[in-house]
DNA sequence: GTTTGATACTTCGTGATATGATGTATTACG
DNA sequence: CGTAATACATCATATCACGAAGTATCAAAC
């Protein structure tokens, strides 16, 4: 996908990737994948913006001698991914502008 | 509208304001007022980069003594909107990834 | 008749951001 | 032992949206 079109997008996607169960980096990539083609220093960018604005919590843990940071959402996490499907209104009321159903003007 | 979400629709949605007539820079953000806010000083960015990358032309006209700069779009323009309906179908999929429209993960 | 507001375009500086490149360290596999 | 996968981190860079400020014209208001 066109990179200019996924972004904003990043934010909600990650978030929406911990939101039912804890994960970390790694995984999170692979879960976005199908989605969105984020490289390493991308997502790591992502939840350090994310963890600054109080979107999501990190906890350390060991996993096999590795160490592992879970990403934890936040209730202004869920709350952000809330707030966007209202966004998401004007985002299909843009792309029918876009497409032009209808020049009404 | 947050910022980040309509970055990347932002260009798609300046040319969808040129593309059935020529406008110009004031009546362009009169136009898209409705669905996106942007200042003066974005959307001749964006009129410049798409200009750059050979979106759109443009031609220098008076108009009541005052200078104006109509905005004609380019066939590449149109394939640009053309092919953001296919994008649209990739945004739509990653919509229902954060909205969690079944996790059948 | 001069001030005000709308029209119209331009330039500058800044902060935010996505990403490639590169690096470190461990585990698993052959 | 070497290679690939796992896992996280940092730096440098280029793009970009936007506020601020500026120039100039025209119409309306006072």
């Amino acid at each position: 996908m066109d990179m200019q079109l996924k972004r904003g997008l990043l934010d909600v996607c990650v978030l929406a990737a911990i939101k039912s169960k804890d994960s970390y980096g790694y995984q999170i990539i692979k879960d976005v994948k199908p989605y969105i083609q984020l490289s390493e220093s991308t997502l790591y960018t992502i939840l350090k913006r994310l963890e600054t604005s109080d979107m999501l919590t990190v906890r350390s843990a060991e996993h096999g001698g590795r160490l592992r940071k879970y990403y934890h959402i936040t209730e202004l996490g869920s709350k952000r991914l809330e707030d966007f499907k209202t966004e998401w209104q004007e985002i299909v009321a843009l792309y029918q502008f876009v497409t032009g159903e209808e020049d009404k003007k």
